[in-house]
DNA sequence: CGTTCCGTTTACGTTAACGTCAATTTTTCT
DNA sequence: AGAAAAATTGACGTTAACGTAAACGGAACG
């Protein structure tokens, strides 16, 4: 095995973020990059877990709500209680997710509608131009 | 007809906002409430962009992506360039909900298998627990 | 007719999510 | 070794999207 971990140019370059960003997810702890000396060195989880805090951004998901749902994706052999309760707060976002698909689907759908709309308007425009 | 125009505070009855927030919208031109005197009107055109505008935020859009996004659901019989323009920005629109329809299909599938691997700790602890 | 309840404007305050800049190591290149 | 490039830690700045408080005007009510 190679390196197996990254260097935060790297990272930089392969998430399309900035140095800054990384260390301010770190300071919140959404990473946990260990270090060489004083250098940060990036393990295969943390780019699984900034690949998920991109998405969830894309999502619209605020930072704190990311930094909840990450355990959603490290579920450790943790007391039966806390895995639990993981479990039941991982319910409620796929209800959510689920929720706002179908919001997005009829969002999706209005859009068709409204773009057929204007797609007459502008072959009726064309027509009248060359009637004229 | 009744009045067809809502007060400030119906509206925020209505949609769950603050008049802050009505009137940060107004100055940021994405509601025209007409006035009666000093007060604010809302009409039906103003409550169809708000909910558009509050469902874009749900979506992650900022409010600025939402102001020229409003003009798609208010294509007006504008001269053929512009009319032309708004239709392929409502085109890019489309595509860029596609996709993240295509990446929360995605992400709810993920998490589903991570649900289920959960469900199944929890199986197993149950299990050992009734064991011992 | 006083006060209490909206509503308005103006203006400063706040939080999230970084950007930016300075001063200081640490690394890499020659 | 010496210079340039890259990384680190503060610390202050910035933008979006409102919150909040002050000061004022009309109208509705007991």
């Amino acid at each position: 095995m190679t390196t197996d971990t990254m260097s935060i140019r790297d990272m930089c370059l392969t998430f399309d973020v900035t140095p800054r960003t990384l260390r301010f997810y770190e300071s919140k702890e959404l990473l946990f990059p260990v270090r060489d000396g004083q250098r940060r060195l990036f393990t295969k989880r943390d780019r699984a877990r900034l690949k998920l805090i991109l998405r969830g951004k894309r999502f619209g998901f605020s930072l704190e709500e990311i930094r909840q749902l990450l355990d959603l994706y490290h579920m450790n052999d943790s007391q039966e209680t806390q895995l639990s309760k993981t479990y039941e707060f991982a319910e409620h976002h796929l209800a959510a997710m689920e929720s706002q698909k179908a919001e997005l689907d009829e969002a999706i759908g209005e859009l068709k509608t409204q773009m057929e709309w204007g797609a007459k308007k502008l072959a009726a425009i064309s027509k009248d131009q060359s009637a004229a």
